[in-house]
DNA sequence: ATGTCTTACGGAAGACGTAATAATA
DNA sequence: TATTATTACGTCTTCCGTAAGACAT
């Protein structure tokens, strides 16, 4: 059975449609045919039952795949924690960050770690919150500086790092603009825009998303709607058509370490140390 | 990860040789390299520590191979399940014996079958006992008629089919060919000939083994040892340069049906009733 | 008639073996 | 020096997408 046939038998049951199966693999509907075609000849049995309008699976199907789908799903997390084992063994250390205020720290913290560990590796990604907790729990990261909550599994997340003040943007042109300081209850009933994904489950759902900050900003700018920033955005995306204001009485938002429970290598202890060291140095 | 990759870096571990990896998986060594290669590539560290005179795994090899092992041979044992289910849903049944003997009522067997099941296959395969008994292990065949004890695990045994008596196969110029009957102690300290791996372990290792029943009587013929043998060996296998006498004292051989536990598909079990109706009718 | 699965076919990627090379004991 | 892993390279399989066909609703 080969890796390929596996993917695509596990997904056809899933999808129960050729065309999305194909969609999710990346390869043509004709190409999945083919590959249920060898693998049911394989088997010695169809394992869907499909016409061109209707596809589900059939008695040796299922039972093929509710065995074969925990085993499959074994061999990619051993994959996966043998990827992670190795950078640690090769002296690397992947760091994810959002924004260019946690970026400041990330670097330093950074060239701490390569002073200490000579020979060590760090690789920097910068991305939006949620894509980078996202890197976390996948393995692609060693460490997330990130401004979320996190309700992860498998993740275990540091000190606070950064306390900054939140803010609100709003148009230039908005009656809050020029207000020195506003309050919840202020801006309860207006749209609050969100980054995809980003504001987790303390945001209701936002009636327009965003991609990036550049992007909600824009966005805010246009009259769409306001957005809930850290004051560091006030620094690093000034904009003419833009007021921030402090919002009265709200928590502040803490940005955290993160790094997953186990696979904890000598690099991502030093780069914690070395970024609560730094922390405590400027305070 | 690839099924080659993952047979590779499995087989080399146990072999620690890329020679005998390449027999085993009927490959180039040039190719367990090449493999090897790109997957030590794709992990990103070194899985094998190897020089041109030793192989040894690494750290990182150990753990990938901890964990993928168990989890790839549960994905081989579901596709091997996967293949004998859908072999019963398509109305299948391969059944396996062992000499001419056991054919006669396997043969009478599988013809009631098909009567009782219109539009059932049975496929019959003949081979030495040992081997029936492994096709039946490894799922190539349902249901397995042998004489053998049989201490595999997961696989059920029947009632006794047949019974017949033991007798040893001498040279026909031998001092014991004229005999009526013989005992245990008289034939102690001649050499015994064992078909390969199929005396099991009550009778101890032979000086020479032969794959088939002709190869063991011509062997037997040629002075080589003396071979114990059913009763039926002596009728359908009569030779002028062999003689069979009966072994005085000696417990009947015992024909027993075999088949998994799991998987006893309705084929499995009229075959069985089939048999057994049949020997209570001659008897 | 339209959406969806299957078949036919050709080009390209990579699988794999042979043979030469390098390296170790 | 003998054994064994690696590299280079050419061939040939088979992978896989495009496009046309078949089928159900």
């Amino acid at each position: 059975m080969e890796r390929f046939e596996i993917e695509t038998l596990l997904t056809l049951a899933d999808e129960l449609h050729f065309g999305r199966t194909a969609a999710r693999l990346h390869v043509s509907t004709a190409r999945v045919s083919q590959t249920v075609r060898v693998l049911e000849r394989r088997i010695g049995a169809p394992l869907f039952d499909r016409t061109s309008r209707r596809v589900e699976v059939t008695a040796v199907g299922r039972r093929l795949i509710e065995e074969l789908r925990p085993m499959w799903d074994g061999v990619e997390r051993a994959v996966d924690r043998s990827i992670q084992h190795a950078r640690q063994v090769a002296g690397e250390l992947a760091v994810a960050f959002s924004g260019p205020a946690a970026a400041q720290l990330v670097v330093e913290a950074a060239s701490a770690v390569r002073k200490r560990l000579p020979g060590f590796v760090v690789r920097l990604r910068e991305g939006e919150p949620s894509q980078v907790l996202r890197w976390l729990r996948d393995g692609d990261v060693d460490v997330a500086l990130s401004p979320l909550p996190l309700p992860q599994p498998g993740v275990e997340s540091g000190p606070v790092v950064v306390r900054e003040a939140r803010m609100l943007a709003v148009p230039a042109t908005h009656p809050l603009a020029g207000r020195s300081v506003v309050s919840f209850e202020e801006f309860a009933r207006v749209p609050v825009l969100g980054e995809a994904e980003a504001s987790g489950s303390e945001q209701s759902a936002a009636p327009l998303t965003a991609g990036s900050m550049h992007e909600a900003l824009t966005l805010v700018a246009a009259g769409e709607g306001m957005l809930q920033v850290g004051a560091h955005v006030r620094r690093y995306y000034p904009r003419p058509d833009l007021a921030y204001v402090p919002i009265a009485g709200a928590p502040l938002i803490e940005w955290r370490l993160f790094w997953r429970r186990q696979g904890d290598g000598s690099g991502v202890r030093v780069f914690c140390r070395a970024t609560s060291e730094l922390v405590e140095g400027v305070a």
